[in-house]
DNA sequence: CCGTTTTCCTGAACGAGTCAAGACAATGGC
DNA sequence: GCCATTGTCTTGACTCGTTCAGGAAAACGG
């Protein structure tokens, strides 16, 4: 299973000074495979693999994958943490008010900082993220009656 | 105290078919005097004029404010509930990644909605959220080191 | 292969926010 | 003004995502 792992991870993993390790290969596995995978969602697809592996340890594999920067955390008001793959591409986030779905969706204008702030207030902006709040297509469907919103 | 409260506050909650009440009034002042304010400090500045309401009532409180429209809510990624007075004028917010300062900006482009997504995947997209992340002046400060970034 | 350093496991704890049920108070008609 | 109705507040327990702590285990460089 892991022997046929691609190897990517594993470079990916010691280009980032980070000892490579089952839990880790298998968190950036269950990532790439899954994007906006909250934590859970991730631990479960990680003890497919390795059953034994502790939510402890995905904690902390996402932190330091995160502090990396060979993931992503996002984190819409109101949802728990989740994770994506795409790292580094400036791009934002369609969310469900209903359902929760997350999309991706190219940077609006293309070059990052794709957004630049009327008046920062001296702050030494770094990024600028964007979340798009709407509902998706079958939330929006008016022949469905939506049973997930509060 | 509540006698000379400015009467705008219980017409917003007349307006918005809200009962006017004491925890009512007094969580809108602390959201006025108190931009971007956590739940914890509508708290204390509630209890400042009415020591008696419950931390539930002001959860209740701030809940059906939001409902209604009278504040907005905000919710940086890593950060507690937050509630501003400032609604309806689509403006955004940037943060201080080391001490969470927020402050106000005026929206990028000027419309709302102030941003277009460039592939909306069939999402009805009805409002875009920008965050602007960076370092507040004080933090930024080349002689000062931060004591309050993890 | 060994020692060092990092990572992982076990188990407990934290804290923002929510749930539930009953007491209480604001509104509108009398 | 007073009462009934309806919505709000109090009390207290609880949920659950996430973090903390300490020791066992594993990865890497030499």
């Amino acid at each position: 299973m892991l022997e046929r792992m691609p190897p990517d991870f594993r470079a990916m993993l010691r280009g980032a000074s980070l000892r490579v390790t089952g839990p880790r290969l298998a968190v950036l596995d269950a990532v790439h495979e899954h994007a906006h995978a909250d934590t859970d969602t991730v631990i479960q697809r990680v003890r497919a693999d390795l059953p034994t592996v502790s939510h402890q340890a995905v904690y902390d594999v996402l932190r330091a994958l995160t502090v990396a920067g060979l993931v992503r955390r996002i984190q819409p008001a109101g949802s728990v943490a989740r994770y994506e793959a795409r790292v580094g591409d400036n791009h934002h986030h369609v969310v469900c008010r209903d359902c929760g779905r997350i999309d991706d969706v190219d940077c609006a204008v293309g070059q990052p900082p794709c957004l630049t702030a009327s008046d920062d207030h001296g702050f030494t902006v770094e990024e600028a993220e964007v979340i798009y709040w709407g509902r998706c297509p079958d939330c929006a469907s008016p022949s469905r009656v939506s049973t997930d919103q509060p």
